[in-house]
DNA sequence: ATATGACTTAGACTTAGCTCTAAGTCAAGC
DNA sequence: GCTTGACTTAGAGCTAAGTCTAAGTCATAT
């Protein structure tokens, strides 16, 4: 699969996928004689995997950090694990704050359907 | 209220509330004889909500004209109520992709605590 | 055989959102 | 009256994560 397919695939850039293997993020990706990508499906596989962590906010360092581990082999599963688990509290830290913040923008928002204007004068409320 | 009191009150620094301040999204602020700042109630109220929604991730460039419309008076109540409906939207796609990592982490998690590390090699699994 | 268009590289540039620095003012304590 | 420490300013610097540029290679269509 050529560069232009996966990152159309995945909604990323040529720039994007070239930059991820730079910092070792994925790849090193096989390349033809004439020095083009070629992604097989293990590469796929982990750019969908980078793709979904990276939407989520998930740091370019953390997520080079996992896959350096994974790539030392079975010795590091316990850190692994344990960068998993921080990863997902941080993120669960994350949602709650958006969410409180969805919960206002529609508080708000009813203020304006309901035209009590008055109420959105108290910014804090809520 | 002084700017340092009023930083620790919300786990902001004084650089970021005087920052906020440059590009107006807050004040501008009272200042004593001396030149130095007071908040007030009102401040306060702007900063609370301006902090809850940037640490849901609405850019400064938006909440700034959330607030110049509200300071444009009742003529702008449309304006601002699409304005808060599309960043409510934009949130809550953000919060569903989160939400999937967090799923995502957490099913890798599980399969580290039962051992179960044949399925992690498929990194593109769940 | 030459032009086109997709790929390659290294490295410079961009953006958002702070964060830091230098130089200065001022009130309070010794 | 001098020092200390908290404030002030303008503006430079920083970090993360791309994004863009220039110069080059190569396979294919004309």
């Amino acid at each position: 699969m050529t560069i232009k397919e996966v990152a159309e695939k995945f909604g990323l850039t040529n720039d994007t996928l070239r930059y991820y293997e730079k910092v070792g993020l994925i790849g090193p990706v096989k390349k033809n004689k004439s020095g083009i990508r070629d992604y097989n499906e293990a590469d796929l596989k982990r750019i969908e995997f980078i793709k979904c962590m990276r939407s989520a906010g998930l740091p370019i360092e953390v997520l080079k950090k996992y896959v350096d581990l994974f790539d030392e082999g079975a010795d590091t599963v316990g850190e692994r694990r344990k960068l998993l688990e921080d990863q997902r509290d941080i993120l669960k830290e994350k949602i709650d704050k958006m969410n409180e913040a969805y919960d206002r923008l529609n508080y708000k928002i009813k203020m304006y359907n309901e035209n009590k204007l008055e109420d959105l004068l108290k910014e804090g409320k809520q």
